[in-house]
DNA sequence: TTATACCCGACAAATTTTGTCGGAATTACT
DNA sequence: AGTAATTCCGACAAAATTTGTCGGGTATAA
């Protein structure tokens, strides 16, 4: 519970390692793999989503690769999170109306105080605040 | 992900219930069960872990059940999460130390960053808190 | 043309969460 | 003493989610 999932870890990883790297140098899904010991194929799907979300560009063919393409100042953690995993919430209902409790629910005020909590702290936090 | 378990959602919603009862007052876990449409086996369970935990006071036979036993005043959300569900971290390797990574992981800095953040910010809100 | 990279959806395996079942112990009531 | 209502508990089953794999596609440098 309160756990991110593998798809963020490596992801973050990926960035991390994106990061370190000289402006415009490309890396390839391969290397960051195998240097972290990620199951390639797995990082691979990341890594495109990634790109398709416009946080880092893709190169194709021989001698492409990746590199950072949005400022990560720029990204903060909630976005992040729901870039990678949809709508970010401890109970579904916050963003989901959908509920069998009807109107029988007697905590989703507080609930919802505690999502929002969350979000903000991690509004103010930015991809590049954890990539250092 | 980030998202609470049913377990304490549960544990929530009757302990918010518990807590609109007369002092002494004693509720079974079949009432709140179907007040709030929850499986009866599995919020007994919960009931039970909570008795366990001196979180609630249990009282059997019949015209038994239960009530709040240790001022939700007194425990914070932290606490009350490790105590549903173990140690709390967004990632294992926050409290469990073997790792694949071995010193290849480059996030560990940052993502104990945002533990610290996370539990920081429950250890300040009590069961009351969210109880109303 | 070939080899190397990214791309993508569908599937499979593993893990975790959620729910069920059977039976036991305790106790108020008749 | 017997019965019924309650809590208690572990083991199991079902469902959902996460994690990982596979096969085939597209782009491009050499």
């Amino acid at each position: 519970m309160l756990k991110i999932t593998r798809k963020v870890e490596y992801a973050l990883i990926a960035l991390r390692h994106l990061k370190g790297k000289q402006d415009g140098e490309l890396t390839t899904a391969k290397e960051i793999a195998e240097n972290y010991a990620i199951p390639q194929e797995l990082l691979a799907k990341v890594l495109q989503h990634l790109a398709r979300e416009d946080v880092i560009k893709a190169v194709k063919g021989p001698s492409g690769g990746y590199m950072l393409k949005t400022d990560p100042n720029s990204i903060n953690m909630t976005k992040f999170f729901e870039i990678m995993e949809g709508p970010m919430g401890i109970m579904d209902c916050y963003f989901d109306s959908r509920c069998d409790q009807l109107n029988a629910c007697n905590i989703r005020t507080p609930i919802n105080r505690i999502n929002d909590s969350i979000r903000s702290m991690f509004d103010k936090m930015t991809l590049a605040d954890i990539t250092y």
